[in-house]
DNA sequence: TCTGGGGTCCTAGGACCC
DNA sequence: TCTGGGGTCCTAGGACCC
């Protein structure tokens, strides 16, 4: 048997989980308090409900919905389009305040965040659920927005505490009353087990979390990895996750992705679009100092099929100018004319930090200090007058189609393409061009 | 829930070396 | 030439998350 070393944190903890309620339609009605007790929808701009206020949940409105269902069946709801910017501040705030109770928060996404309690009831002089409340109180009162909290010994607990009741919830799970969480959950709401292996468990017996938690570790590693033991012990209230207070600062990967309808079979806009993306990715990594020295191309054709190449770039580099060429390389040899294309994506990896790249003996210094002066150039303008101010000409394409998109999507096209959909995965085949 | 966009971690198996 | 044991690195694929 396969021994993992595990590191069980020996004193029990506090953790707190945050977990704002339908948060982009809270930021919309915060922002905006003639919206609030209204039915509000956000994601106006991708036609799918991105978040759906509670009013508007109580309608019957799910996340995923297409907007115009929205828009026949519930004619009153108010449909927005996303504003990360807005969401992004809120979140920030959000952070802020959590830090005033602790200087151990975990930034965990957009609208949520875990929070190292053990060892404050003394300064506060009150316990952890007090605390909690607090800490729901300032943030509710501050932002205006409303969110479910969690406190339990362990992060995979206080995830089960804050989802036990939504909206604006404080649930405090005690070590002593666990099981009582967990008898009636079924395994696949634990964080971290999915559907796949919930089918797993199922075939040999475990439908809900205390099954799960009650089995021995020497029976569960005859069918789990690593990963589902970490859990296994949290569950009991171990704590094994630990709050990782470091903000994030870097990426392993960068990826941008675009979807677009109808699919289309046209080469030189399929390749704008990919030139698009590689031209995002490759901002963001200049914001976070990064350079890449691999890309990935994936198309996705109509029927989801998805197929991919992967191509080692001569030198670590940010500037699409340089990855162009590769870029338009990997696409000729995964085009095919005939096919229909709903989906490119451009995904940029073995990044490291730009300040240790060295530079070849035979990288042209002088041509490269140029694109540094242009691409700075560009960043600037980016920020001072919106995203696409300036953008290579071989992105082109897709500018004027977006110009000349509206809205609606001929009917007749999308029915062309229904009946050929099929819902097969298929493996991503994938060639090296070394270069 | 029928597929939007952006990530991370883990594992098995092969290649290669001593 | 075959066989054995042990280590490391890399890659593809799987699974999961918001």
């Amino acid at each position: 048997m396969i021994d993992y070393p595990l590191t069980i944190h020996s004193w029990p903890k506090a953790i707190l989980h945050v977990d704002a309620d339908a948060f982009f339609a809270s930021c919309e009605q915060a922002t905006k308090p003639y919206l609030r007790g209204k039915p509000v929808v956000t994601g106006k701009e991708r036609g799918i409900v991105a978040a759906a206020s509670y009013e508007a949940k109580a309608l019957g409105v799910k996340r995923g919905m297409t907007i115009a269902e929205v828009k026949r069946k519930y004619p009153e709801v108010v449909i927005l389009p996303s504003d990360y910017e807005t969401y992004s501040i809120f979140s920030l705030r959000m952070f802020e305040i959590l830090r005033r109770f602790s200087p151990d928060v975990e930034e965990y996404s957009i609208d949520e965040a875990f929070v190292d309690l053990t060892g404050l009831r003394r300064l506060y002089r009150c316990s952890y659920g007090e605390i909690g409340g607090r800490i729901k109180e300032t943030i509710e009162k501050e932002l205006k927005i409303s969110v479910s909290i969690g406190i339990s010994l362990t992060k995979v607990l206080s995830k089960i505490a804050s989802k036990h009741q939504k909206p604006g919830g404080l649930t405090v799970i005690p070590g002593k009353e666990i099981h009582l969480y967990l008898e009636e959950l079924p395994i696949e709401k634990v964080w971290g087990i999915g559907s796949n292996t919930s089918a797993l468990l199922n075939k040999i017996g475990i439908k809900t979390a205390l099954q799960f938690a009650r089995k021995s570790e020497d029976f569960l590693r005859r069918y789990l990895s690593k990963p589902y033991i970490e859990i296994w012990h949290e569950l009991n209230g171990r704590s094994i996750f630990p709050v990782n207070t470091e903000p994030k600062t870097s990426y392993k990967s960068i990826s941008k992705a675009k979807t677009f309808t109808p699919p289309t079979s046209d080469e030189g806009f399929i390749l704008s679009q990919l030139s698009r993306n590689l031209e995002n990715a490759c901002m963001k990594a200049r914001r976070y100092s990064l350079v890449a020295k691999r890309l990935i191309i994936i198309l996705t054709q109509h029927n989801f099929k998805r197929v991919g190449v992967e191509i080692e770039l001569s030198r670590a580099t940010a500037f699409p100018f340089e990855i162009l060429p590769f870029a338009k390389e990997g696409f000729k040899r995964i085009y095919e004319k005939d096919k229909f294309y709903r989906q490119t994506c451009v995904v940029l990896s073995e990044l490291s930090s730009k300040n240790e790249l060295q530079l070849s003996l035979f990288d042209d210094t002088i041509k490269i200090h140029k694109m540094n002066k242009i691409y700075n150039a560009i960043d600037t303008l980016s920020k001072k007058y919106g995203k696409y101010t300036v953008y290579h000409g071989s992105s082109h394409l897709v500018r004027i189609q977006h110009e000349g998109e509206r809205g609606d999507i001929p009917e007749r096209r999308i029915n062309l393409l229904k009946g050929e959909t099929e819902r097969k995965r298929i493996r991503i085949p994938i060639w090296n061009i070394k270069v």
